[in-house]
DNA sequence: TCGTAGATGTCGTGT
DNA sequence: ACACGACGTCTACGA
């Protein structure tokens, strides 16, 4: 294993405690955040918030994550966003109070904090997490620009692109260019069926080239998206926007399924039964 | 701790293994699942995604979610938001493949996919997370509405609402109403700092009632929040548009200022000491 | 630090 | 299911 350099293990593993008590958890707490790992805290408790806005939430057992970064999740048994939370860059600190556990988690700009009391704890873990943490995504919006910068004539025949991000007064437009017959056209994309939002931030930058130009009429709005609500697309009408239908690539190579991960190291703890497949299609 | 109540616990309790095998895992998974249990898998991993989108991410080690509603979650040791995600209503199964253990995410409508597959499993735990999952929330914008109702004047003298959640052609309209010369005001609600994106909302608001009225001049649009951009402001400016500095009130009380915590739980805690207080500052 | 817009946004609500 | 808008949105990127 290429972990094996002698010296320190740079990874302890895993540190796990089962119904500790809140001293225990404190101690656990402090040496993994000295180790740089992620915590999770596992028991009841409630949670109060203040700051952009304020919150409370009773007794019950959640999940507590608190992440190096300065990141704190609180999740319950439902919902994909955690009920209550601290952007990266808070600062955590526990402490005993009243026979409870509490873990504060604060920042400033804006003020705000969050306070956790574990009435108990069911389970304390401390994860070295390591690895990329880079994403490759496909489909983004980026992606759709990309592919308009390339094939301008699906855009439309003779539509050609002067700029991107092109500052307006409005803001910057996502594809600034020309039609065939030399009228400026204002591109907006959307990698995703679109609403009223997105006409109406295509007309204000209409609105703000036309103003550039001394010249109301000879502006072009054009929103590249999938596709569009019913009133959206009223509102493009009666605004004189206009909409082609375009998503963005999903990928190069579309996705196969065939990841060059077909030749891991792996075969060590994982048992080689061939048949091991469980619920699965 | 004091949890001596052997009998049978109603929650099982959490259920952790230590780098266990796929199959041990696999296991767990399927015990959990059964329990209604939240699941998290902490392990070497590849994460796949295609759906809306699409994304590939390398080797790491990271945690993973599942929650019995059907959400999943791969946390890094950075950033708030999971680096990949399946929404709550997924499926999700498990197998070993190649050696790995797969869990596999789907759901459809949308057609996704989430594929995490783990080299190596560091730790597995299966959490019975029960309890209040309701949350109050104040200084929303449905506080600053209700502000707005109940003393209009702080809005404007004379203004009288008639409506909320007027319905236009453009959507619906915060608060609909009159000013004292009987003129039609609609007034649109921020819960914070407002940029060009409100501004645009409010025009097509008014621009869609003042079609309702075949005049394009009788009506008023107003913007609510506690403040505005530079660029916003032109906006307004620009396009007769009317701000009004208002910001949500905080809570019941609506103090600010008054936060710290000097009576909020047990007066007995202050000890500013460092022996309990841990971790860092 | 602030402003601006994208996002596999997510989430609630109404139709 | 779809549309629409709020959200303690979060996050990346620029000025």
């Amino acid at each position: 294993m290429d972990r094996g350099t002698d010296a320190d293990p740079p990874t302890p593993g895993p540190t796990t405690l089962h119904a500790p008590t809140h001293r225990e958890t404190l101690w656990a707490l402090e040496e993994a955040f000295g180790e740089g790992a992620l915590v999770t805290v596992f028991g009841r408790c409630t949670v109060e918030y203040e700051g952009r806005a304020a919150s409370s939430l009773g007794p019950g057992d959640r999940l507590l994550i608190l992440k190096p970064d300065g990141s704190a999740l609180v999740h319950t048994d439902e919902n994909q966003s955690p009920v209550n939370w601290q952007p990266p860059g808070s600062e955590h600190r526990a402490a005993v109070r009243d026979g409870r556990l509490r873990v504060r988690s604060t920042r400033e700009n804006p003020d705000e904090r969050l306070d956790v009391r574990f009435e108990r704890v069911h389970q304390f873990s401390g994860l070295p997490v390591t690895g990329g943490r880079s994403l490759e995504v496909t489909g983004s919006e980026a992606d759709l620009k990309r592919r308009v910068l390339e094939r301008p004539d699906l855009v439309e025949a003779g539509f050609t692109p002067l700029a991107t991000e092109r500052e307006s007064a409005a803001g910057p437009i996502d594809v600034y260019g020309e039609d065939a017959e030399g009228t400026p056209v204002v591109v907006e994309l959307k990698r995703k069926r679109v609403g009223p939002d997105a006409v109406g931030q295509l007309k204000r930058y209409v609105e703000a080239v036309s103003r550039e130009r001394a010249d109301d009429r000879s502006v072009r709005g054009l929103l590249v998206a999938p596709s569009v609500t019913d009133r959206a697309r009223a509102m493009l009408e009666h605004d004189g926007l206009e909409f082609v239908a375009m998503a963005p690539p999903v990928s190069e190579e579309s996705a196969e399924s065939a990841e060059s991960d077909s030749s891991s190291d792996s075969g060590e703890s994982s048992d080689p039964s061939p048949s091991s497949a469980e619920s699965d299609d």
